[in-house]
DNA sequence: ATCATAAAATTTGTATTACAAGCTACTATT
DNA sequence: AATAGTAGCTTGTAATACAAATTTTATGAT
């Protein structure tokens, strides 16, 4: 099942390998497509895919005619990113470190700028979370993600959103691998539905810090549910 | 000295938004390059180029004879989509924010577990940083990128390591662009040192709130700077 | 000799055709 | 009906060709 990597890929890696190498050194000017493909024994073809690749993550530039360049500063980030291997309870820990680093945060700036629609948004999740909560049936996941994830979208700061987005689906997706088939969530529903409740109005009423204060807190309580699970 | 974006990239780019807008749900299959080719009015290469940055990116995985599927959580790129515009001088606004958000907490962590080794590390970078302070030639950003990145090491925490590697990538672009070059960086080294230096010893003594404080300040100072040259 | 301009040589971007390697689905044989 | 085999897609790579943009060289004027 594994996937073979083919000639593109190794030679992405390798071209990569030798700029973090100071093989070719940032600003300098790489091979033209057609010595680098001499030099691998190969055909254009691999060589441009692997140069998009390089292109995409930011590590070269490339100006038709005049060549490919090593940007200044290779930001190699598409790369290593982060893999999730088998569990790894040790890498939930961070996760949520940064949760409880930057919810707060986010929390603190939807209370300075969220829009009126914004507000409606986690009204309604908020009351979805409360009808599921009732239900037996329903974990009341999805609309848990949605309050959040309004919150975010009310700091209206696309960096914060990128990043906190990336960062839930590390987390749900690590959760999800090391948690086996779980357990009872119910206990602590009705405490964590009351913390929403308390960033909300939090929110409502444009108070900043008492926000970030309230969703520090519902982190706390997380953390404690979490730290019995693991 | 624009770079024109090519072919792949812009269909590169609207494979992305067109998954990213469930177009093509996770788990299902792509259409076929020669399908994608001519729904595209294009021919095979651009198709492949743009599929080689997804596929990189861990967006999609392809296999040879059995076509590309997308990925389950597509989500683990960090930050990758996030394209700096020359008019966007908003987003240096935005990066710096979540330098606020982070960079405090990170030294927080870092006095808390820095090792020895990574102390050290950090001195020499800030002794660096003394030495180029004086020479008027030099500008010593790399220096302080490295003292940077050292306490950013120290948080011994990869998620937080990996974020604000990318962030950093970004904003030193970002920065880059919009900024042209020159200014006189240099009324204010003599004063960033000296926060350094409290941030450092912050470290050194372990104790992680003051060394919050500290980082908070530098940024503060920092940010001032900033919007007088935006 | 120096500088401006035009032509030539490179170099990237895309198209076309071709084929090998590997996967899928269908067919035929039992 | 189950299985093996085959035909047909589909991705991976090659080779060639040409357009578009850039760099280098050559040319010409002053």
């Amino acid at each position: 099942m594994r996937n073979k990597t083919t000639v593109s890929q190794a030679i992405s890696r390798e071209l990569l390998k030798m700029i973090e190498h100071g093989k070719f050194p940032p600003g300098s000017k790489l091979p033209s497509e057609m010595e680098l493909a001499a030099h691998f024994g190969v055909s254009r073809i691999p060589i441009r895919e692997a140069l998009s690749v390089l292109r995409a993550a930011g590590v070269i530039t490339s100006r038709q005619g005049g060549g490919s360049y090593v940007e200044e500063n290779a930001a190699t980030s598409l790369l290593h990113h982060i893999r999730i291997e088998q569990d790894d309870a040790d890498i939930i820990k961070h996760l949520f470190e940064m949760r409880k680093i930057l919810e707060p945060e986010a929390a603190y700036l939807a209370a300075l700028r969220r829009t009126p629609e914004q507000l409606q948004q986690m009204r309604n999740a908020l009351k979805r979370l409360e009808i599921e909560c009732n239900d037996e049936e329903k974990t009341g996941q999805k609309a848990d993600i949605e309050f959040h994830s309004s919150i975010i979208q009310a700091t209206q700061n696309p960096i914060m959103i990128q990043m906190m987005e990336n960062l839930s689906a590390l987390y749900e997706r690590a959760l999800k691998i090391t948690l086996k088939p779980n357990l009872k969530l119910k206990q602590r529903r009705k405490a964590a539905l009351k913390e929403h409740r308390n960033i909300l109005s939090a929110i409502e009423m444009e108070e900043p810090e008492l926000a970030r204060i309230q969703s520090a807190i519902h982190l706390k309580n997380a953390e404690k549910k979490l730290s019995l699970l693991l």
